[in-house]
DNA sequence: CTCCCTGCAAACGATTTGCACGCGA
DNA sequence: TCGCGTGCAAATCGTTTGCAGGGAG
């Protein structure tokens, strides 16, 4: 299984260079990652190579559904090869942290929008927001500080912000386990 | 209704300033904009006020649970009074348009969730993405045209591409009819 | 020998931040 | 009067595009 991807590009009429190879191959070590974590795993080995060829590349490889990506938050997509193990992505909201679950729990809702509305949902491709158990707690215990402006920026302790810009941090590969429930704090968890 | 909002921000140690109060009514008026329509909308009536402070002002007014914002897709994300009527929205791939429906349906999903992972979730934040039955069809229809590298872009016809990048149009107000189904066609529907 | 791909740099849209002044309380 | 909030401009971030040269086929 090594080339066929090759050849299917050959016979589209593309060419195969070193490049799309190297970025087939970054997406496929990462598991998860931005554009620009790609280019920075590229860069380890080949130096050289652009973030605009990075992107030119994602899209022709996503053309050829051989990577897709996902919405984790505010901003950079996350590209994981097409093959990967799927799972719906619970970021939360005050600790940024991903959690990824199995997609089966979605075939019910899937089920109805589809016959309700004719609509063909593909939950993977945004990620689902909302609060994770450990900060659900953490917000259950301090409930007594109520925030005034005290300096300027509201936003790092608990607080009725949102949070969503999941810096994503470093490309947290879990396995094939789905199912169970990776939780990766990310790095950043301001407000959006 | 009308000022208890401007007690509270008095009481939490904010100024009640003339642009907090236009941003605010902008967001109301508008039901769901991005930062740039609001902007927009205050201008026709007060000239001056800037981006900047339509921003800082929507952070302010979502820290205090005035407002709330939802991605619909790629970039910009759409702000509406927190009390608005809630919904999904679910955004199609190929048009790009938006349909609403009923928060409801997603209640089995997120009880299952929380009960698994102690995660409470939000489904209304992030778009849902998928395949409208329009386009489910049309794709149906033209299943003919394969394509190599013709000229440079692979999207604009159906294909394998994505299509998020939600241009959000106008304001769709959708009234309060929710658990029906608006699909407002967007302006734009090109690749993320 | 042709023309797809790439690197480079500028263009872009969205959002943020530093700074100094004005106005609300 | 005191300092929060605002306007303005520059800085970021993520992504796209125009252009010219190089290498794959």
């Amino acid at each position: 299984m090594t080339t066929d991807w090759k050849r299917e590009l050959r016979d589209k009429g593309y060419r195969l260079t070193p490049q799309r190879q190297l970025v087939l191959e970054a997406v496929t070590n990462l598991g998860h990652a931005t554009p620009d974590e790609i280019l920075t795993e590229i860069h380890k080995t080949a130096s050289g190579i652009n973030i605009s060829t990075v992107y030119r590349t994602l899209e022709l490889l996503e053309h050829l559904e051989l990577v897709k990506h996902t919405h984790l938050g505010h901003g950079a997509p996350t590209y994981h090869p097409a093959g990967h193990s799927n799972h719906l992505h619970l970021v939360c909201r005050d600790c940024g942290g991903v959690t990824e679950v199995e997609p089966g729990l979605a075939a019910p809702l899937a089920a109805t929008v589809e016959s309700r509305h004719g609509f063909d949902i593909d939950l993977q491709h945004f990620a689902i927001f909302g609060r994770c158990g450990d900060c659900v707690r953490a917000r259950a215990a301090e409930s007594a500080a109520e925030d005034g402006p005290e300096a300027r920026g509201h936003g790092e302790e608990p607080g009725p912000t949102d949070g969503d810009r999941t810096g994503a941090g470093a490309g947290s590969r879990a396995g094939n386990g789905v199912g169970n429930g990776t939780t990766s704090p990310s790095t950043s968890a301001r407000g959006t």
